[in-house]
DNA sequence: TATTTGATTCTT
DNA sequence: AGAATCAAATAT
């Protein structure tokens, strides 16, 4: 059985995180059981200056645990209903962290959508600031299958977001995966004026 | 204190 | 194209 990746795993920078958790197995485990799934598709939000970065606004009591040290959960709740799983990076005093946004249980189904992929593994805020170094929720080593490539496009949902984070390429997943989010328009197929 | 807005997903 | 649904940020 495979341990959980260690902290200094995370304290990186962040689109190193990024690229490094496609394949790793993300693990939660409520009661008895453990729930894992497989990482396909992560976004990075890195820094108070990207503009779709939750730290943009500053320290919050929401933001709080980016800022904290590496390896923890931040989790959130978007338009009211759907928890988000990030995995803070970097260092303490750096607000970054690398969302979560799609992966395969090992069992076989897809859990694309980083709400779904929460909502199915039963995280939600109360992992908040759960380290991931801790015996709740972890994730372990893993890899990619041969033959599977890594692409990346735009982040997504993000429109708000000024130029030029708009358009960084901060969205991460392994190519033709299953559990990857049906986010749509892929990369740019949307005309932007 | 009031209003707006989302790191989404599902239905129409 | 729009609803569901609420916490946090922003405006007042």
């Amino acid at each position: 059985m495979p341990d959980a990746l260690p902290r200094d795993f995370y304290a990186r920078p962040t689109l190193t995180v990024a690229r490094a958790l496609l394949g790793t197995v993300l693990c939660h485990r409520r009661g008895g059981d453990v729930l894992r799934a497989r990482i396909v598709e992560v976004e990075a939000y890195i820094g108070e200056r990207d503009g779709a970065c939750h730290a943009r606004a500053g320290r919050t009591g929401r933001t709080a645990v980016m800022y904290g040290p590496p390896g923890h959960a931040y989790v959130y709740l978007v338009y009211g209903m759907h928890e988000m799983l990030n995995v803070v990076t970097e260092t303490e005093g750096r607000p970054a962290a690398v969302l979560v946004r799609g992966a395969e249980r090992l069992a076989g189904g897809a859990l694309p959508g980083p709400g779904r992929l929460t909502r199915a593994l039963g995280i939600d805020r109360a992992l908040d600031a759960a380290d991931l170094c801790g015996q709740r929720l972890w994730i372990e080593a893993g890899g990619l299958a041969r033959g599977e490539r890594i692409a990346r496009s735009p982040r997504i949902g993000i429109d708000y977001a000024g130029a030029p984070w708009v358009d960084k390429p901060w969205r991460l997943f392994v190519e033709g995966s299953a559990g990857g989010s049906r986010a749509p328009r892929a990369t740019g197929t949307r005309p932007r004026g």
